[in-house]
DNA sequence: GCCGAGCTTGAACATATGTTCAAGACCTCG
DNA sequence: CGAGGTCTTGAACATATGTTCAAGCTCGGC
């Protein structure tokens, strides 16, 4: 058995959901294509994931938890640096990629199209504006948590942006004074 | 005949279109729910549009059409207020609407997973720019043509990511002070 | 009236897709 | 070894979807 490629197939599974989302959107997302991208039988798909809401919602889920992971700090840093660090890797290679952004564009749309993913979209931002907010709260202790909200909402906005804008093919430099911007909202006095 | 309603089937099928793109994404546009939206026979779609893709098209290039004219000033109007009138109507409230902004997000997320239609895409947002960055240049004539670009991707980045982010259920006065921005980079000295 | 061109219809066909299932492979424990 | 459970396979079925087409309809001009 190869350790590299022989992963847990039901994990395989999943990748490979991630992988055609990402590139072809919904509609590039059946359980025959899912089967031959993560290299398994038809069947086994439908042996882990009842139907294919289900398989959905278990990639759905597992991307929430990942997105946890960016407004989630190092606790030995200082909170000043904790605050710019989650500033910057959301516009960091590993998320202002083509596949990681597209992935983003698909699950949105697919919120949007759907009750049930709406539902657990909608949580995932909540919990992340939230965890943003705590951000700005211990880097800057003089602002009521009222005002922690209100600049992290102004800060999503040019973030989203900022993912969409770089799918849709704008120039770096854009992105970086966008990043500027954030840190500016942030810190102000 | 009622006039209201019954104006020429052709149309009324690119009607139905965005109706089911912007409700359902484009898993839920198939010939036969274009058909009876549209409120006619299957084979007429075919008849008018030979297959699928070129059905998409031309709703495409019907859209790219309707984006040019936020940006097309009132040319009674003083420069300075152009500008300003442009940056509001992107986030007035026909363009600030779910089913529009839904739209919006099916429109991006096709051109992410197809090459055509990422090309006329990508062809209206230059375009859409470009008209940004040459309001910008009759209401600050001191800029140069470069500067006005760079105010134009910076607009442009925080312009996206309202619409995003109002799709996604934020407060609205994260939207208004948004805005503010936008005037704040268009006509900043 | 009626001819012809364009418009409209829905059945029919081929293919694609979600789901089920019987059978087999594999692995663990006794 | 072998019994039993879990994992894995691909064929088979039902339904959905894109496309074709023969037939009917409408309406303006002769």
């Amino acid at each position: 058995m190869n350790p590299g490629e022989q992963v847990d197939r039901q994990s395989r599974i999943l990748d490979a959901v991630l992988e055609l989302l990402s590139r072809h959107g919904i509609s590039g997302v059946n359980m025959r294509a899912v089967a031959r991208e993560a290299g398994v039988a038809l069947g086994l798909v439908n042996y882990y994931y009842a139907d294919k809401p289900s398989l959905i919602r278990a990639v759905l889920n597992r991307i929430g938890e990942s997105d946890m992971r960016l407004v989630t700090p190092d606790p030995e840093a200082h909170p000043d640096e904790q605050l710019r660090e989650a500033l910057r890797r959301v516009a960091g290679p590993e998320i202002l990629t083509t596949p990681y952004l597209s992935l983003r564009l698909h699950l949105w749309a697919l919120a949007q199209a759907d009750e049930d993913f709406a539902v657990i979209n909608a949580e995932a931002f909540d919990q992340y504006l939230d965890g943003l907010a705590t951000l700005i709260g211990n880097a800057k202790p003089e602002l009521s948590r009222e005002a922690c909200k209100e600049r992290a909402d102004d800060i999503v906005v040019v973030q989203n942006g900022m993912w969409l804008t770089s799918l849709l093919g704008i120039d770096k430099a854009a992105i970086r004074r966008s990043i500027a911007r954030t840190e500016q909202i942030a810190f102000a006095d």
